[in-house]
DNA sequence: ATAAAAATAGTAATCATTATCAAATAGGAA
DNA sequence: TTCCTATTTGATAATGATTACTATTTTTAT
């Protein structure tokens, strides 16, 4: 992966917003340091930087895909209405339920553990060497 | 909300169903019963009834969406390769970490507990009455 | 049976994302 | 420093999932 100025700028910038931009809002900031930058290589650059665990994608908004400059591991709650995303403040505590300790104002109404992880059929995939 | 047969038997085909279709994958399905149904029916009726809780609309896989129709809590894994769903059985624990029970087979990379809600500036509006 | 509201099939439109490709550039080797 | 080549970029086309539209059909209450 090289140094460009394209990809230094949109971790800067990524870096710098707390609101979970999607790459299209990410792409209006970093243009107007940038101005002849493509959209595609915003879409690439994050894809990219995510993949090298340098960002976080975040994709379950629904609609488009959010991604964190903040990488320590934190919990999300997203809006069901406007797809927003804010942190969560937990504590430690034996039900999910009972561990926030605040949810940015939201009106909370559902929690899920949501793990990640590869499937079976595509370690073995992964083995036998026909993975991506 | 009226009964229809379509809406019936998409309920029904999705309830047999345990790997967490995509509104395709049922639509393919519901086609042997409904040979004249249309793909926007299907989508059509599987948002009305996750609006409606009786069915859930799993959306965190980042491309397409998938649907379950067990709605009793229970939480899930899905692969980062493929995008397929398996449900997670766990215990009471802890962390989050440790209350994995089985994994479907599946290699757990990474674990977040996901809150849904309602920003607070979709709150007000909604208090406003301009909310759909 | 009838009428109004809601749902359907078929298809076009939308929107986010990815693919393509010629031109530009980074970064190492000579 | 200059040159070479793989990588990256910008611009735009293509894709793929989902939603919107509309004329027609169906449900259901009266």
């Amino acid at each position: 992966m090289r140094m460009t100025s394209q990809r230094e700028i949109i971790l800067e910038e990524l870096k710098k917003l707390k609101n979970h931009p999607t790459a299209d809002e990410l792409y209006l900031v970093v243009k107007k340091r940038l101005p002849r930058i493509s959209l595609a290589t915003v879409y690439r650059n994050l894809e990219q930087m995510s993949e090298a665990g340098i960002i976080k994608k975040l994709e379950y908004s629904g609609r488009q895909k959010r991604f964190d400059g903040a990488t320590h591991p934190h919990n999300h709650i997203h809006c069901i209405r406007c797809g927003r995303i804010a942190d969560v403040k937990t504590r430690p505590g034996n039900s999910v339920h009972s561990i926030i300790k605040d949810a940015a104002g939201f009106q909370v109404i559902d929690d899920q553990i949501e793990f990640t992880g590869i499937c079976p059929d595509c370690l073995t995939t992964e083995n036998m060497g026909n993975s991506h």
